[in-house]
DNA sequence: ACTATTAGTTAACTTTGTAAACTAATAACA
DNA sequence: TGTTATTAGTTTACAAAGTTAACTAATAGT
């Protein structure tokens, strides 16, 4: 009971959780309830993104970029183009329909982040906007391989 | 593209991700594959904790709680026994095939956390130490209520 | 030309979250 | 005491999201 571990993993959980209940919240009023960071993403790409480089910035799969575009398109906010040089891939676009939401989105992000940082006590709150995005980068860059090499002691 | 919002959201996820994948990794030679807090967590307990309680700590519902304690029970890891005062309760125990992997799992987890850290520079690894749990209890209180408080500016 | 690779789609399956209806037991209280 | 409300847990149903595999169509490598 006293000195237990405490996984990280648990706290991402409930961060993650909560984060993305309070942007849904915010963003109630918009016509769809979830996706609003892949949408604004494209809208920041002027119209170079294509699916791959999406699931590239979100650390999804293929698959699930799909699923995104399959909603952002049936709710008219985003749409697929022909590539001009690649006829295999699509590139995404806002529509016009889109772009009335990009600075809503854009401000609930910046505020949900916002309500964040200031749970935290001075000292950490500098050093945690600076540094949550370079931690989140080296670990998704964890190749599956390196596993081995991490834990090559356990027993 | 330049001074993009990156929202928190998007790198709590990358790290959950990657540290239930790390755990898991560690733990592939133990005969379950998830869950691994929560049995620890049981265990920790001294057959004290109902599946209320369990939820609690977990921040999750229920009904999840209901299929976790299913999951172990059916890897024969922990069970469900009556409680002697209230017998709409169950209380919780860890069996002895379960106590078998519990300093395995508890190491992992010093071992994966260990690896987190280790991904920060110097003054921050102390600080997200003490304070990732705070934080993480912190959002958990959010109560729905206190949303329309945070964000009655919002438009 | 032949082969391998890449972008994207589709389908099947699993896990997880959420909501509602339900049982059984306990608590509140008039 | 008896009635009602609450609590613990279960079951069912459904939606969201992740994973894998098989697939099409287009491009790249040789």
């Amino acid at each position: 009971m006293n000195q237990s571990v405490q996984p990280f993993g648990k706290f991402f959980t409930v961060l993650t959780k909560q984060y993305i209940n309070l942007l849904s919240k915010q963003l109630e009023h918009i016509p769809i309830d979830r996706y609003f960071y892949p949408l604004y993403l494209i809208s920041q790409s002027n119209d170079t993104y294509s699916q791959n480089d999406l699931a590239e910035q979100l650390f999804v799969d293929k698959v699930t970029v799909v699923r995104i575009i399959d909603y952002l398109e049936k709710h008219k906010m985003a749409e697929r183009l022909e590539h001009p040089q690649d006829r295999r891939c699509h590139v995404l676009n806002v529509t016009e329909k889109g772009w009335e939401f990009i600075p809503t989105i854009e401000k609930a992000m910046i505020k949900t982040n916002e309500v964040f940082l200031n749970l935290l006590n001075e000292p950490l709150k500098s050093l945690f906007e600076e540094e949550i995005g370079n931690l989140a980068y080296k670990v998704a860059q964890f190749p599956d391989q390196r596993f081995d090499i991490l834990f090559n002691k356990i027993s």
